[in-house]
DNA sequence: CTATTAATGCAACATAGTTGCGTTTATAAA
DNA sequence: TTTATAAACGCAACTATGTTGCATTAATAG
């Protein structure tokens, strides 16, 4: 992946947001700086690296962040749960807490979207 | 709540179905019988009377499925998981898989969104 | 410095969901 | 049974979100 301007600002942008940012908020914090369909393409592509991660808040909206433990692992997972605070509309990662289940027979999980709503602490 | 038969055909679509279903599906089955703004208002509506629950599927699609249980408990509450079939397109309630976790002090949950994706039996 | 091709910008499109407003119709009351 | 009322509906228009094709730009290897 070529490091463009581009690129250089979202990385930095997600890895150093306190919380998790949408397509459009990262359009709007860049400030014209280029094009919505290049956010959607680096931000696909920073995702494929292993360098942030995704997934949907609980309006179905999408959501990146970066990754603090997964680089130190030996398998990338994002097995971790997400908090939407409904009173700020911050989404945060909580990176240590994974969901315990027990799965009937037959299924393959492959990806787990673990998102909690709700009053986070800063809003109590 | 009034028994039109938009109302009627919904309810029954989402009750019987094997499957979760999205707005857009709902008025393909639907057939041309009521106006597609009406699908989003009657699906809210059955949502709020507690007869469907809805979440968000892995891709942050709308999803609506029937309660089976909850109506017979004290507290209505749609916790459990759901799970995406990446092969079938499937979305299912798995409403006996309900997960466990730790959260840091602070953070009061209202509503959880567990969905996994992955095979589901019939398409292992 | 030059060639290659990844990355970008633009325009156009597709899908999902919302809103205002005039009309229809389920339901309760006369 | 008829009538009044407001819930429910249809339509049109709009916003937001995400995608695609193609010509242009620019990062990087040689």
């Amino acid at each position: 992946m070529r490091n463009t301007v581009a690129k250089q600002e979202i990385e930095q942008l997600i890895t150093t947001s306190e919380v998790a940012l949408s397509p459009s908020e990262v359009e709007t914090q860049l400030d014209g700086l280029c094009n919505r369909v290049t956010v959607y393409r680096v931000l696909e592509r920073l995702e494929k690296e292993g360098i942030i991660h995704k997934f949907t808040n609980v309006n179905g909206v999408l959501k990146y962040a970066s990754c603090h433990n997964c680089s130190t692992q030996n398998k990338h997972h994002h097995n971790h749960a997400h908090f939407n605070c409904v009173k700020c509309g911050d989404v945060t990662c909580l990176e240590n807490v994974e969901p315990s289940f027990n799965l009937p027979k037959g299924y393959k999980v492959a990806e787990v979207n673990f998102t909690l709503s709700g009053v986070c602490p800063k809003c109590k």
